[in-house]
DNA sequence: AAAAGTTACAACCGCGAGCTG
DNA sequence: GCAGCTCGCGGTTGTAACTTT
């Protein structure tokens, strides 16, 4: 047996407000309040106007039948309270989010997900309904950026069913609302923390053993290569004092691996497509070397052997690239602060990557 | 100009919490 | 303790407006 309905669904309006019963709500609550009790309101309303009495002792129903009669407010008491929260109470913005809020959103988002109530009550005059509609509309968009949100949307798709085959529970899926954050949180902290990940030694002490074998292929293709792109990489190894070392960042536009610009605007064709094809890739392979480390709890690397081949190997890989690159800008910053990351959310990575399918 | 796709927003739904008798 | 009720919340849906093809 379903829930008992609020109201009798066959009697009530539904869909947008009219002016008219905005009307009617507004003045009714500016006259009377809302009296504590939202499902009887409509009645009230209804009724005020021809037979209001509290005298009459009516059922529920015959109330309703009432309203209706008298050309009340057709409307649930749920309805009505949601209309009046979110619209016609004084004091309420609508639209023209300012910088400031959007920062506060997106901070109280990470910190405690998608508690719109409590987040609203940090904005006077917004909406729990309204803040919601706007990250999940523009805000996320905004700040995930829409390739990255349609691989959040994938990942959930591919776990909508939180079960497994024998129908057990997994506990190891996050909700698209712990996902986001944790996206966030790496996007945040990428962009307010210099230090973080490639550019402090000290966040990646598993992965700092992958950037030098990077390191070396590409030394080895700069030592070895005949291809007049590749002379000009600088690929000096991060200093192992945190924050004074040269940043290596595999995002990094590519004027700042060449010396001279003269190269770069004589030959940026080919510089674009080494950059295409090299950055991402090592990039890549930094998310595959760390989900190697997860998954098989070991810090050793397969012998290494033609670092071009290795190139090779991954270039097949490359239409997944974008799809987990997000993972790798900060991955290791949450094991640097483990209080902020458990071992849920390293499962959660091991589940995101092992979703795709190498093809 | 029209169809298709996308975005933004209002409103609805169902659930859990809490209150009351 | 319980049943019945309302409230408040978060997720979802419906749709008008807008944009792209």
């Amino acid at each position: 047996m379903g829930r008992a309905p609020c109201c009798d669904k066959s009697n009530v309006k539904r869909g947008p407000w009219s002016p008219e019963e905005d009307a009617k709500l507004k003045a009714y609550i500016d006259k009377h309040g809302t009296g504590g009790n939202w499902i009887a309101l409509p009645q009230k309303i209804g009724c005020n106007a021809y037979i209001f009495s509290d005298s009459i002792n009516l059922t529920d129903m015959c109330w309703r039948k009432l309203i209706i009669h008298y050309t009340g407010l057709k409307r649930c008491g749920k309805s009505c309270r949601l209309r009046w929260l979110n619209y016609l109470r004084p004091n309420i913005k609508h639209g023209g989010f300012s910088e400031e809020e959007d920062n506060i959103i997106c901070s109280l988002y990470i910190s405690i997900g998608s508690r719109w109530s409590i987040i609203a009550a940090q904005l006077p005059g917004r909406t729990d309904n309204d803040i919601k509609n706007y990250w999940n509309t523009r805000l996320k968009k905004k700040l995930l950026g829409r390739r990255k949100q349609s691989n959040i949307n994938r990942l959930s798709t591919s776990s909508q069913d939180p079960k497994d085959t024998n129908g057990q529970e997994d506990k190891s899926v996050l909700s698209n609302s712990a996902l986001e954050r944790i996206h966030l949180y790496m996007q945040l902290q990428s962009l307010q923390n210099p230090l973080s990940f490639y550019n402090n030694p000290a966040l990646w002490p598993k992965l700092r053993t992958l950037q030098e074998k990077i390191i070396q292929s590409l030394q080895f293709l700069n030592e070895n290569t005949t291809n007049p792109w590749m002379q000009h990489i600088d690929v000096t190894p991060p200093s192992s004092q945190p924050g004074q070392g040269q940043k290596v960042d595999f995002y990094e536009p590519p004027t700042v691996a060449l010396n001279g610009s003269n190269v770069l605007e004589s030959r940026l064709d080919g510089m674009e497509q080494f950059n295409a094809k090299i950055q991402p890739i090592s990039t890549f392979q930094a998310e595959l070397d760390a989900l190697h480390l997860l998954n098989n709890e070991t810090t050793g690397f397969p012998p290494q052997e033609d670092p071009i081949a290795e190139f090779d190997c991954f270039k097949e890989m490359d239409g997944l690239k974008d799809s987990v690159i997000w993972w790798s800008n900060d991955f290791n910053s949450k094991s640097a602060s483990s209080n902020t990351w458990d071992a849920t959310s390293v499962l959660q990575y091991q589940n995101y990557v092992s979703s795709y399918n190498l093809q």
